[in-house]
DNA sequence: CGCGCGATGTCAGTTACTGCCATCACTATA
DNA sequence: TATAGTGATGGCAGTAACTGACATCGCGCG
């Protein structure tokens, strides 16, 4: 595997994910992750900003899906409404890699610095999200709060769908979150 | 300032927090701070896990204040009023030092690795926070996302408290939105 | 065939952070 | 008063993440 075999970047990403779950993020320097693509360090550090962004790339994407969701919703549509529709196309999206996801969020959860920098894409979504709604003429700070509350119905019912005990799907999962929600406020 | 000088922890938070805002935190390096309060790099890590985490000192008191303020709550409150009540000790704290809290927020604005730092302090708080609710017998995924949503309208309150142009206070931003929260919430 | 260009390699350098041991000031106790 | 113990600090070497500058390689294009 040499210097110019394709999809270098690919192969960093793989390389990584797999020392990373085979020895832990920190015990696996970036020299190994880019021996073991067939490239050196410095090249690694030309496609990932980070040792950590390598576990992130589908973040970028995923921001995309939400917006646009947001962005198709009938116009009539309430605030809350246009986000629970983004959050359930988001998490069909998911759905559909189960197994994957839970190996990343092992990696993820054994480590505070990967966990900050799921946490900063996380509030980098939540930001989207709310100009999303600004752009649909939704003002703050209702904008902002419906889009924190959407994130985070979206971390409770992500964090129960990766519990290893569960066996149900990620979209009704959001929904019970958001009814869960919808109830814990209402109170009073 | 030698060696045996009172309160080295002190005078490295503040020879930190003076760098941060002279320079910016990335161009201050950790032997400028320790340099400035008359001791060594080694000294500051003792201090510190690291050079963010000087910035984070109080997370630990407002934690501890968010979880007596739920636990002294009247049992028949509902969990959303107890995390109100709890949001608004923090904030009626937090409060007193407007001018501190602007610029520390200043800060840490300018830095990705610094926001990052306050997301995962910020969860930290939810997690207590939903702890303490468990521990009144409030069940998930209600004591989950009740103290999610907390954080969500304690983030939004305290952006728009931190905001120049604002003179409000941050207890009725809290409450402001909060109730922003219900009727985003309850809408269709 | 030569030329330019993008991707990669090489290397030196900075800085955050850690482990290990020496040293210093203070305190208790004989 | 002497001395041993204790906690905080200094000194120093080492690792690894990241960066900048420059050389080199393979490929397409005229």
């Amino acid at each position: 595997m040499g210097r110019w075999e394709p999809n270098a970047r690919g192969r960093l990403e793989q390389a990584a994910l797999e020392l990373y779950v085979e020895r832990g993020f920190e015990q696996t320097t970036v020299a190994e992750i880019a021996q073991r693509a067939g490239l050196t360090e410095r090249t690694f550090f030309r496609h990932f900003a980070d040792k950590r962004e390598v576990l992130f790339q589908g973040a970028a994407s995923l921001q995309e899906l939400l917006v646009n969701a947001v962005a198709s919703t009938p116009e009539s549509s309430a605030p809350i409404d246009a986000v629970a529709a983004a959050l359930e196309a988001v998490g069909a999206l998911l759905g559909e890699r189960r197994e994957s996801a839970r190996q990343r969020q092992t990696v993820i959860a054994a480590n505070p610095e990967l966990r900050e920098r799921e946490l900063i894409k996380l509030a980098s979504l939540a930001s989207a999200l709310a100009n999303a709604l600004r752009a649909r003429g939704v003002r703050d700070p209702a904008a902002g709060l419906a889009a924190e509350a959407g994130i985070a119905v979206f971390k409770v019912a992500f964090e129960r769908w990766v519990d290893e005990s569960n066996q149900r799907d990620l979209p009704p999962l959001i929904r019970e979150s958001l009814d869960a929600l919808r109830a814990v406020t209402a109170g009073s």
